[in-house]
DNA sequence: GCCAGGATCGTC
DNA sequence: ACGATCCTGGCA
């Protein structure tokens, strides 16, 4: 069980993400994201994240246009929209759906796997942790260095869990919708 | 140029 | 409950 199995993970392709946006998210969890940074690959289970779903969820940054910040989410899926957040973290995101539908994914919560020695329950600290920051905004997820795959050998299955999105309370009669997932029964979920 | 507000987190 | 800290977007 040493950090071999992780070596051969692949990207998953273009079409996981030209999909609905929920269904992107729901099948991110159990997924696992990986950073090669000097040759050392940081690695990560995804175990919870949120759906933003574009031009009209009030929550969504592209809801309020295109703008030099959310141009990657109008690009093509697949790609990451990082974006600084208080004037001090990072929040990473999944672009998903086709080029002009500007929708993504957030990844909240990862369970440490290789090469991780800081927290990482919550967007901010998992940035942090991967050594995430702007340089990997609007990176193609498609790469040999940063991306997201399927791990070796799948666990045990889990149950999804479905919560109104943390933190979006601006966002009018949006904010109360189901668009938290995680893995029920995680103890590296951000908060209850 | 100015300013209000923010998909957070740690501490009080 | 609050402060840190700075980028973003809207308005002038």
């Amino acid at each position: 069980m040493g950090s071999e199995q992780f070596t051969d993970i692949l990207p998953l392709n273009r079409a996981f993400y030209d999909r609905e946006t929920i269904d992107v998210a729901r099948d991110l969890l159990g997924k696992v994201l990986v950073h090669v940074v000097d040759g050392m690959p940081k690695i990560g289970r995804i175990v919870e994240v949120e759906a933003y779903l574009g031009t009209e969820d009030k929550a969504c940054h592209s809801s309020r246009g295109l703008t030099s910040r959310t141009r990657v989410m109008f690009g093509p899926p697949g790609h990451a929209y990082v974006y600084m957040i208080y004037g001090m973290y990072y929040c990473m995101n999944v672009v998903t759906e086709k080029e002009g539908n500007p929708c993504a994914v957030l990844i909240r919560a990862l369970e440490p796997v290789l090469n991780i020695s800081q927290k990482t329950k919550g967007p901010g600290l998992l940035c942090q942790a991967m050594k995430i920051d702007k340089r990997q905004n609007g990176l193609d997820l498609l790469s040999a260095h940063f991306f997201i795959g399927t791990p070796p050998a799948d666990p045990l299955p889990f149950s999804v869990v479905s919560r109104p999105r943390i933190g979006v309370h601006y966002a009018g009669d949006w904010k109360d919708r189901p668009l938290r997932f995680y893995i029920g029964g995680s103890p590296y979920i951000s908060r209850k």
